[in-house]
DNA sequence: TCAATAGTGTCTGTAAGACAGTATTGT
DNA sequence: ACAATACTGTCTTACAGACACTATTGA
């Protein structure tokens, strides 16, 4: 029942609430992880998801930013940022009841994280991972139910583009769709999925030479934030 | 950060974890949503959802199939539960910092609730909502976030069957939709749609004759979960 | 020149929306 | 008889997948 009279916090259990990121970026044409290496014991040594207390005053999501902003140092402007789901397993942590809201945090190409303030050493790991039994806690679950999020995201909205730059072109574009899907995409037919979907994009008029081949135009991100109809994974 | 020692839980604040419950039901040719009318302060005579608060050892799942058997009185295996999202602004409940799991829970004709032990009076409130300001604590927000979960996931998963009897006609089916999505469906497309879907129902081979009109064929929810390519909202 | 990438266009199969028409019941 | 619902089938249009072809660059 939700309604005891006036509440007594002493009787009621004494939980942890913790978030959990998931931050993803795409990086010299790999798709990358921020991880955590534990400098301690419990899952010593293990890769863990960057992530911290929530503070008593303090909202969900503010506390998600907080976080990312300590073990990146990036402005938290550019970063989309949403919730992904709750793990609050009795003993997913050994040491006392936490339960984690786990924050999927998507960028542009961000720099190389700097290290907290404890002994945990941060790195970007690319995706797919190499050894997935390697995850302390249960953050292996973690990482994949954000990693579903994000490739089902892509089908029917346009977060896909907070993975690029302010402007880039439609092969960056269609990159950042591979490397998250993990599968080819025609480049002919993906150019005209997205010039045909109002809102996905706008022109700069601007043109660009990168690397090899004719040179590509720039484009911004558009108003649109779904995709009608979805652009399916095959 | 996420490493310091040994935990000292008093250092941590003092936060209560809850499970609320979007309980949705078809009752009578209406979408019915289950609140609670609350008799006590804060928030005394406003509609509240169904919820309770997690025990020390308890699942975040655990703890709503508990809440919904209480609520309900509903054998849990026939119900689709799923956590939809979690919500934990600071004063979101005035008497202590209460972070709470909302559920989202799926049946076919549930039967009157019964009320609690406490002076809650529970009962079916049909959908859409009349006056939707009545509500306590910010539980109009996750009321219309798990509505929406819901309505998407009956696009691309085979979801409504779970709002059918065990067997069920291809006219209740669509009502099914129908009524979450609040449109109008072709039925001779919806069929057609249905029909050609692998797995979605299976034939019974019994048909049936309920109220007016030529007499339907039977069908029951097949294996697929979920819907290629999707049923889109028009 | 060649490889690589950008961009346009064409063909084909699938499926959705609109809707005609038949079948089988209750009233 | 008539209204209501179940079910089949047809026509048209939209769009995805496959792929030919041209354009423009760096090596």
């Amino acid at each position: 029942m939700r309604v005891p009279e006036p509440y007594e916090p002493a009787e009621y259990p004494p939980f942890a609430v913790a978030v959990d990121l998931v931050v993803l970026t795409v990086r010299n044409d790999n798709l990358c992880l921020l991880v955590i290496e534990r400098g301690a014991a419990p899952f010593e040594g293990h890769m863990a998801l960057p992530g911290g207390f929530v503070g008593v005053d303090e909202d969900l999501l503010a506390a998600a930013r907080r976080e990312l902003h300590e073990e990146t140092g990036v402005s938290v402007a550019d970063v989309h940022l949403e919730q992904v789901a709750t793990f609050g397993r009795p003993n997913r942590d050994p040491r006392m009841r936490v339960v984690s809201v786990a924050y999927l945090a998507l960028a542009a190409n961000l720099p190389e994280p700097r290290a907290g303030t404890d002994a945990a050493a941060a790195h970007w790991m690319p995706l797919p991972s190499s050894g997935g039994d390697a995850w302390a806690f249960d953050h292996a679950e973690i990482v994949d139910v954000a990693l579903e999020r994000a490739r089902a995201k892509l089908e029917y909205t346009t977060l896909a583009t907070e993975f690029c730059a302010p402007e880039f072109t439609i092969g960056e574009l269609r990159r950042v769709y591979e490397l998250v899907w993990g599968t080819k995409i025609d480049p002919r037919n993906f150019h005209r999925k997205v010039m045909k979907t109002r809102g996905f994009v706008e022109e700069t008029g601007v043109s660009t030479s990168r690397g090899r081949g004719r040179p590509a135009q720039l484009y911004r991100a558009g108003q649109a934030t779904s995709l009608h109809p979805p652009l399916v994974r095959s």
